[in-house]
DNA sequence: GGATAAGCGAGACGGTACGTCTCGTCTTTTG
DNA sequence: CAAAAGACGAGACGTACCGTCTCGCTTATCC
């Protein structure tokens, strides 16, 4: 399983476990970005790492359930939060951080295997935690906006948040083209207009429809 | 390029040649729903397609090319273009169908392998091809926004598309949350919303900004 | 020795080091009896007799060192001597007793394994053993057989019951033939009769030689 | 299964595979002599060989399917039959034989090998064949025997020779000990006599029985 | 229509990854 | 501090896959 490995808060830190886990994440990071995500074999990693690759499988069970491991584990790092006083500011920044995060290796990495990855029903709650755990770090930037006015009080952040971060991520992992800044720029303008002032969307500004 | 076939036209169509490579073509398609695109062996296309696998290593020389192959063959089925007389439906009968070809075990697999491969040169080209022929067949239906008004002259219809589907892959191949008619709908008026009377984003309306 | 157990007369019998000694020696015995001595492993034992596989090799080393210490110590019960009153009856009554035994899954394994081990020194002396105190425990057998003046005295107890019990093994293990009543019959009657009256053997009854 | 390989007549005798087959074969033989048959291994044999592991995987599909295969090969030549004018110098030659045979690592890795093995279906046909063939070899020392009016017409050759080997493979595998001349001529005489002019048996020479 | 060139069936092999299992050692934790 | 629990090093075993190669045969094309 994925999350073999998170919970073992007992165990010393320092330890030969703790030095071969170490030893082995490193490794795996290093091999992801040396040869794509999908690239990454066992004997490569264990060579690195300098660990049997028994130990591996004995551990982590698989190759999957290693790289998700270590993906999870390195995604616990979640992108600061910008806070520039308008929605606009702090969506492209957090924009221009996520592109930048999603076209390195490892940030591209852990979402090309979440994308890979079939869902067995551990897998699902895993899945589930770590989308709930990044939007809900991204929500208070949907509140400020919310206590500034810029956005109805009843504008589903999550929702919100898929409108920006769905076309970066489409971009990045599906049809593979760069995220520059023009493009968070374009992105950022058409999502706050389509969250401002969320009136009855048929006829804004008294609207052509 | 990585594919060998589609130059070959003085053959004939009904010949050795052309049933092996349609019974090939099947198998693939067929073990794609069944297994995922990533799983797909040529060892289990042999089986199914009744041909030896040699017989497709000589041919298309690696599994990489017989899946782009077959991937680009298919991509030319694209979905039927609604035309509904507004934007807005037609937006919303295209993402209905999206949605559900996405969730198909085929459209799922095809998604999630194109965002989990690693690219090699040629694979890009074969990426690009893929979404350029994508995105091309769904131009009329912005063009023909435009002739009505709904939309200004100059939008990018990539980009528009992008503020669609973004999402959408997003839901089904990243979060995996049900893409269901309400979700359609709320997203559809937000992209529209975003698109239409596309004036200086920054005033709009006598906005607040 | 390969035997670390059998020179602790001074512990208690009854001690927790007797009772895993016990489970471990019983679980290793099932363990032949359904797999096969060569395929019986430690994760096995230790698992049937509830001990842990470290303390297993805190106690016996090896592997080797373990099924050897059980097989000794098993080698001690050997078959019930029958006693009938005639040299033929009483080889009548082991062979059938040997017979059954050795188409036991625990007799036929232990011949088998027995074969099939490549001899280490330890391991050689060990085999020494073992065959010494089998063939020890027939001897009264022949002595009977020698004061009733059915064998002559100088007859080696030992190559006398080679003749018997090669056969048997040999059919037990190498042809595995069954062996039937008939078959134990046929085989006393010629081993009775070449070691009878031990005369001169090339002109024994004035013989034809 | 152990004969995958002695029935490919229609295969040129010079190819790849005969090459391989070869390669491995010997190796394999000469591993036995080195270590053992219970201490060869496929990574040593892939070695010695020059042959990748998956390729003896994939003809021989486990290591013993591979030992038994060699082992009988081998074992295809039979020992010559001696024909010295009597049933007594026949015996003595053929033991003499047999017993070096059995004492050199193939020979005595072979009835290793064989008393080892579990028997599936095909196994005990391959090993009835294997006697058979055995057995059928040595009739013609019995037939002259009977033509010299040495033993009766009835006697069973097949019982008969295992009076004669069923201690040398007991000596040979079983306990180890080594077959002398003087332990082949005591052997010999006991099983002559046992077989000579086989009358009613109790009561033979005017018998005490 | 027969020669000929291309492609296929059949099958082995080299090379490699994956995952399971075992033995025996070593470390960490616990009583 | 000693015993128990557990991880690790080392390596065999067996399966599956990718891609190459070689033969012999059947098609399809060309003269």
């Amino acid at each position: 399983m994925a999350t073999t490995e998170e919970d073992t808060p007992q165990r010393r830190p320092g330890g030969r476990s703790a030095r071969v886990r170490e030893a082995v994440h490193q490794a795996v990071l290093d091999a992801i970005v040396e040869h794509g995500v999908d690239r990454v074999g066992i004997p490569d990693i264990s060579r690195r790492a300098g660990v049997r690759d028994s130990s591996i499988y004995r551990r982590w069970g698989s190759r999957e359930n290693l790289l998700l491991d270590v993906l999870l584990d390195y995604s616990g790092q979640v992108l600061p939060l910008p806070d520039t006083g308008t929605l606009r500011g702090d969506l492209a920044g957090f924009a221009t951080e996520l592109a930048a995060y999603l076209e390195t290796p490892l940030g591209g990495g852990l979402s090309r295997a979440l994308a890979y990855v079939t869902d067995t029903e551990e897998m699902a709650e895993v899945r589930a935690a770590f989308w709930d755990s990044r939007f809900h770090a991204v929500r208070p930037l949907f509140e400020r906006a919310v206590e500034r006015g810029e956005i109805l009080p009843d504008t589903d952040p999550r929702f919100a948040l898929e409108l920006l971060i769905g076309p970066l991520h489409f971009r990045t992992t599906l049809s593979r083209q760069p995220v520059d800044a023009d493009v968070v720029e374009r992105l950022v303008a058409h999502v706050v207009r389509a969250l401002r002032a969320e009136g009855p969307i048929a006829d804004e500004c008294g609207g052509t429809g």
